[in-house]
DNA sequence: TATGTAAATGATAAATTATTTCACTTAGAA
DNA sequence: TTCTAAGTGAAATAATTTATCATTTACATA
């Protein structure tokens, strides 16, 4: 399962940040949708019921939450500046290159080519990159029937 | 093994792209280090020795090896506009999170994991982004004298 | 509940990064 | 050598990201 907005501000304010409308705002747009957001898309949105906040207080917020873990940052497909919700421990996701919809897994069990291959080039490796791309089953439909 | 500058121009004449001299020099910087270049480094080193080259040459340049497929885009570590030169066939990439050293490689096997994926969700998956980030021996040596 | 203070915000400017336009140049075929 | 489509650089513009700073606010403490 994927974080809530409780759990969010929970660990944001644990880490001695405080709640603002704003963060509080930002982090429920993320936490809406399945899809990933930049953030322009997330200041569009949310400047329409908050025109009083700024673009850089989104940067400042995604930027906190993705540092504490709480967002990940995607990269195939769309912006690389994209994030959606995080879910807690090791996972990877699957995107949609239509709709941009995210979703989740686990068990990628790479420790075994990553094992080999610090042996043979002598890299301490820290971590790794782990997306895949497709369409969804919508997706897959509206295509068809275009 | 990565192409070499013959092969990227070979390609490239053959999907009817003329041969500039800037179109030259941007693959052989590409080409001389197992590094990842931004536009604008690979702009700065060739802008030296050839000051009459512009930025947006090289960012056309760029899009078009990317979309031959002659250089690959990065996204774990540096900047997400981060090219390397390609090596042919299915592989994948182990990168220096400090000097930016590109190690190659092959044998992912994620094809099963990519089944069950597809299966559970409904996904027609069309491909997936797979990068190991860590440290060279180099710069492990370098980071424990320091 | 009122108050003090460090943290956070928005406005602004500036720096970077990326794209568009267009007149001029050039690679390479004939 | 000539011709022409493709490519280039300069400049303008757009988009994205970061820095600065006076003002505002969350929230710990009294």
């Amino acid at each position: 399962m994927r974080l809530t907005e409780k759990e969010v501000v929970t660990i944001l304010r644990q880490h001695g940040y405080k709640l603002t409308w704003q963060r509080r705002v930002v982090i429920r747009t993320v936490v809406s949708t399945q899809d990933h957001h930049t953030p322009t898309a997330i200041y569009e949105k949310v400047h329409q019921d908050y025109p009083n906040i700024g673009l850089v207080t989104i940067y400042r917020t995604l930027e906190i939450l993705a540092r504490l873990n709480l967002i990940c940052e995607l990269h195939a497909g769309g912006s690389c500046h994209s994030y959606t919700i995080a879910a807690p421990g090791h996972h990877h996701h699957l995107i949609c290159s239509n709709c941009g919809r995210v979703v989740d897994f686990t068990g990628c069990e790479l420790e075994e080519l990553q094992q080999s291959l610090s042996k043979e080039t002598g890299f301490r490796i820290d971590g790794h990159l782990l997306e895949f791309i497709g369409l969804c089953q919508t997706c897959q439909k509206e295509t068809i029937t275009k």
